[in-house]
DNA sequence: CACTAATATGCGTTTACAGTGATATGCGGA
DNA sequence: TCCGCATATCACTGTAAACGCATATTAGTG
């Protein structure tokens, strides 16, 4: 039919959202709100493998959502997407839940 | 140990990520931010199985995003979730993007 | 060059889920 | 009440992906 480029937009949009699909992820987006972070201070957070941790960052980094800076053995990475965070908090407010953003900041910068 | 509360907020954003990371259910979901409209409509605008919508439907209303209304033979869809539209905007609200609740023609970065 | 810490990658298993085809249910009309 | 349309559900299959484990890579130190 006439679905060509709009078709790629529903999967690229779709990937996004997958991407989001995972509580492991979620809380990694969650902690680099705050700022950037070297996976070892990610994994002391959150009860996962370290492994597991890194295969989710790569993943996130492949997908452009997260960059990465190496500083001697360690790796830090951060948010690079501001798309990311409208969705975190798009998805927050309203239901009255917790603000995945723990620190509450908002705004743009 | 890490069983918070505020795990469970990880887990219900996720799950709500997951519902919106297929192109079939985003379309479904694009459809009706037109407004109301019942299986054969949506059925007549996306090349997919009878079957296939009908799951996907149940499974958006049985998360709640969706509402439905029967009219004779026929059910109608609607969006009944406000936050399924703040999410939407927030994937296409980046420069140079498309809004979904419009018939957009571009990609993601 | 070892030795160790920090991070990444490959593999195997298990589970979940999208899609399909066949069939069941609900509804209006003759 | 039987028929045909609209929609839902069931059973099945293939595939993808999350996790755990073992191992490889890279960097710092002696």
């Amino acid at each position: 039919m006439s679905s060509t480029a709009s078709d790629r937009v529903f999967e690229v949009a779709a990937e996004l959202f997958a991407l989001l699909s995972t509580p492991t992820r979620l809380r990694i987006v969650c902690q680099l709100c705050e700022g950037e972070k070297n996976v070892g201070e990610l994994l002391g957070r959150m009860g996962v493998s370290q492994p597991n941790i890194s295969q989710h960052l790569g993943m996130l980094y492949r997908s452009g959502l997260l960059g990465r800076r190496r500083a001697g053995a360690q790796v830090y990475y951060r948010i690079v997407s501001e798309r990311v965070l409208l969705l975190c908090d798009a998805v927050c407010t309203e239901q009255g839940q917790v603000n995945l953003r723990s620190d509450g900041v908002r705004g743009v910068q």
